[in-house]
Formats: C-alpha cells, structure tokens, sequence
DNA sequence: GACCAGGCACATC
DNA sequence: GATGTGCATGGT
C-alpha cells in the first residue's frame, strides 16, 4: 500500500541523505537554553548571522533565563541585532521568557517535564512562536520526538511530489510522525539533513546537479514552485 | 543590485 | 479563507 511504500521511501530518503552528507550534529548549540534563543533568532534568517547574535548574548553573560529577562527590551535588541529583525525578536524572546519565567519560574527542567501536547500549545500561545518554532524547541531542546517542519522540508516533499503541493505544516508533521518510527535522533537528523539538501540543491532555483536524491525524482521531474 | 535565509503576525480583500 | 506585507541583517 501506499502507506507501507512511503515508510521504505521515506527511510530511504533518510539513509540516501545521510550517506551523502553524514550526521549534521544538530542543534549547533552548547544548552538547551540556547536552542531555545537560537530558534527564535533563526526565524527566516540565515544560521552564521544568529552565531553572532549568540556570541554576543554570551559575551555579555545573559545566556540565562534569569540575566535575560532582566534586560531592557533596547539593550536585547541592540546585542542581537546581527539576527535581523532584531527589534521584533528581541519581543518574542521577552514573550518566551515571560512564559518560562512566570509558568515555570525560570526553570528549563520543569517546563519540559509538562505535558507535551499541553507544552506546545502553551508555546504555540506566545506571540511570535509558530509551529516550527515551537516544534524545534520540542525536538531540538526538550528532545521530545517531534517533526520539525520547515520550508525546505516542505519543498524537498513537494518537488518530489512525495506529498500533495497543497499540504500545510501539520499534514507535513504527521506525514513524518506516521511513516517514521517516533525516535528523537532520527528526527532530529532527518530535519538536519532536509536543510542541508535544501541548502545546497532545493533552492527556489532548483541546483539539482550531484544532489543525492537526484535519481528519486519522479519520471516528469522536478517541479515548478 | 537583486535575491535569499532553519517564520510569524497582522491587514486587507 | 486566501493572499499580501512588514520585519532587517549579511552572504551569494
């Protein structure tokens, strides 16, 4: 069935991917703090721009729950400014860490023993925190086996045409979850690795060339987006 | 100099 | 409900 040919397929994929590329070691951050301020600061910017935000953040010693939400909305936004977008993220950090501070007194470990469909919503009600936001903090910090969707994930899917092209994030998500055994680290990597192809060759300007899903693609071939 | 990056909220029709 | 736009820096 369909079903059962989209779990070797998808595998498949997996395995491909990572014999091309190797384990991507992700989340590139030192703390589960970090990912948390790191998946934020990434919203629709490049990774190498959020390091500098980072390395300011630690610095200047705020790498805390507690330093940083001490600090003035002004003096955030001036030390992530190398983020982009820095005076919109330097609030939806504040709306996370009030949430944090105030749910579960500044404490990482508690917030990730909650419920965790009870958890994402919670993260899915501060303003500024999406899907994919809250789904990496999920997986990347909490380690709770959860698909992170993004666009290349996304784009690498409908290209293929391995999933309808109308599919929105939760259809994608539960694609994954139901046609992967639900295992942190596989998840983990097979989001790391989706980048990484898409970085490289599923761009909106399609680089197929050495791509190692190249000769996955469907007889009618890479599709328009 | 245009185009793009590991989104999200909000306005408008 | 669908579609468009603002947010901002830095690399290709």
């Amino acid at each position: 069935m369909a079903g059962r040919m989209m779990a070797m397929r998808l595998r498949d994929v997996f395995d491909r991917l990572l014999a091309a590329y190797g384990p991507q070691g992700w989340w590139p951050g030192e703390s589960p703090f970090e990912v948390i301020v790191g998946a934020v600061l990434t919203q629709n910017t490049s990774w190498k721009n959020v390091e500098k935000a980072i390395a300011n953040l630690r610095d200047s010693g705020v790498l805390s729950p507690q330093r940083l939400s001490a600090l003035r909305h002004e003096e955030l936004a001036e030390l992530i400014q190398p983020a982009g977008y820095y005076r919109l993220k330097a609030r939806r950090l504040m709306n996370l860490l009030n949430l944090l501070m105030t749910a579960y007194d500044g404490s990482l470990e508690a917030m990730f023993e909650a419920d965790m469909s009870e958890l994402r919503e919670q993260l899915l009600s501060v303003n500024g925190i999406g899907p994919e936001t809250a789904d990496s903090i999920l997986l990347y910090a909490a380690e709770i086996p959860t698909f992170v969707v993004d666009t290349y994930t996304a784009r690498v899917l409908k290209r293929h045409a391995w999933i309808e092209a109308e599919a929105d994030y939760h259809t994608i998500e539960d694609h994954f979850e139901s046609h992967l055994e639900k295992d942190a680290a596989l998840f983990n990597e097979f989001h790391a690795l989706l980048v990484r192809v898409g970085n490289q060759h599923c761009r909106r300007q399609p680089k197929c060339e050495g791509c190692p899903l190249e000769c996955m693609l469907p007889e009618s071939g890479v599709q328009e987006m």
